[in-house]
DNA sequence: TCCTTTATGTAACGTTCGATACATAATTAG
DNA sequence: CTAATTATGTATCGAACGTTACATAAAGGA
């Protein structure tokens, strides 16, 4: 669609578009929008909200992100790129599993209770529930994002497996199953009022979980 | 249709209301509309949905239950007393707080995931968001549902504290906390597909938790 | 300059929303 | 029987929904 300046050299300066420039910046429309959704949900969320808290025009809207749909899926994305690394840096730089589920854990209690002011609490993945009439396709998209969680537990703990940390006998998928329950049910106890460090005890106790599981080994229970 | 035979003997039976009968039975009404409510939540679902499922003429249905928002009371109050008993019987049936948290646990699993065939996966309580904009009554509706969860599970623990099984210095509020974002956690991993077994290892894993920091005390993480 | 292109504001589209007026049917009370 | 009472079906209400037509404004290309 585009990238097709066919003509001349490469420039990295965006050339001016052709007609009348858009009165409003754009990425942050799409942060009022996402906020919005992140709060209320895509069906409590109708467009006479979205058109007042980004100052635009249903037209300019429309113009700019196609349809409610679309803009939703954009702001989707949008909160992921932006309120990822709250919760993954942590992970992604711990040097064991452990370590990183606990990060992962931590970090999650953090921002899930507002690690910046006056954000919204809860994950926006995780509280999405998206009706079930119509919208399949979203309802897909964000199950696609719930998962990303799971393969990334489940990516983390066979290196583990790997590099000797984790005893090869362990259900890697019972843990990612387990860290990704107590990560998601987070979200809930946050929108419903829970505190950072009542969150951070529960992530303490996960990690207590998570040791005796695989200090023990098959303690069956 | 039913047991009209009305010659014989005058029985205690609740007396005919006085106009013309109402041609539907209300219980099952409220049962599929309670249904509805769980799978698709509050706004995805329609007077339109809900006329068309329960077999019902619209102004039957206003009659009957009053609002739309009334409806979803009862159906929630529907949902408990029919559904409770398969995640809390065992629960007050268990002679310690650790054989509690084991049942409440393993029996969520089971129910989340369809105990009884063609049950909506995850619970309707966990489930409801209750979009953000008007509906602040339904929403606190359900924040107090969720919140019952809480109260019970730190009832159980100070009981195990009185009873000696859990030591005195435990901190039965985050105990609490635990158990309950495991159980709320898997309503979502259930929606998304998650199985029976899979929650049933994240349920032993909660408890292997639970064992961890009961039994090392003061296990400082 | 004029022309094309894109964005904006107003105003409205058709649909669906939750909720009802109204006439009629079915039942009890007297 | 008649009167009172309650439920049902049709048909529709005003409001809000997501979306768009249309005329106008602001930019670049010729």
């Amino acid at each position: 669609m585009q990238k097709l300046d066919s003509a001349s050299k490469p420039d990295q300066k965006p050339p001016r578009a052709r007609g009348r420039p858009r009165a409003f910046d754009r990425t942050e429309a799409l942060d009022r929008a996402t906020r919005l959704f992140w709060e209320n949900g895509y069906e409590a969320t109708s467009i006479a909200d979205l058109t007042g808290a980004m100052g635009v025009g249903a037209p300019s809207l429309y113009a700019a992100f196609g349809s409610k749909e679309a803009l939703y899926e954009e702001a989707l994305r949008h909160y992921a790129d932006t309120n990822q690394h709250f919760v993954w840096d942590g992970y992604f730089a711990a040097p064991t599993a452990r370590a990183a589920v606990r990060a992962l854990l931590m970090d999650s209690a953090a921002a899930l209770t507002g690690c910046v002011a006056d954000m919204p609490r809860g994950c926006m993945v995780a509280l999405s529930n998206v009706g079930g009439d119509g919208h399949d396709d979203l309802r897909e998209l964000v199950r696609g994002a719930r998962a990303i969680t799971l393969d990334r537990l489940k990516d983390r703990f066979a290196r583990a497996v790997a590099a000797g940390e984790i005893p090869a006998s362990a259900d890697l998928h019972a843990l990612a199953r387990f860290v990704q329950t107590i990560q998601t049910g987070m979200s809930i106890l946050a929108r419903d009022g829970a505190g950072r460090e009542e969150l951070k005890a529960v992530a303490a106790l996960a990690i207590a979980g998570w040791d005796a599981r695989l200090a023990g080994d098959g303690a069956q229970d």
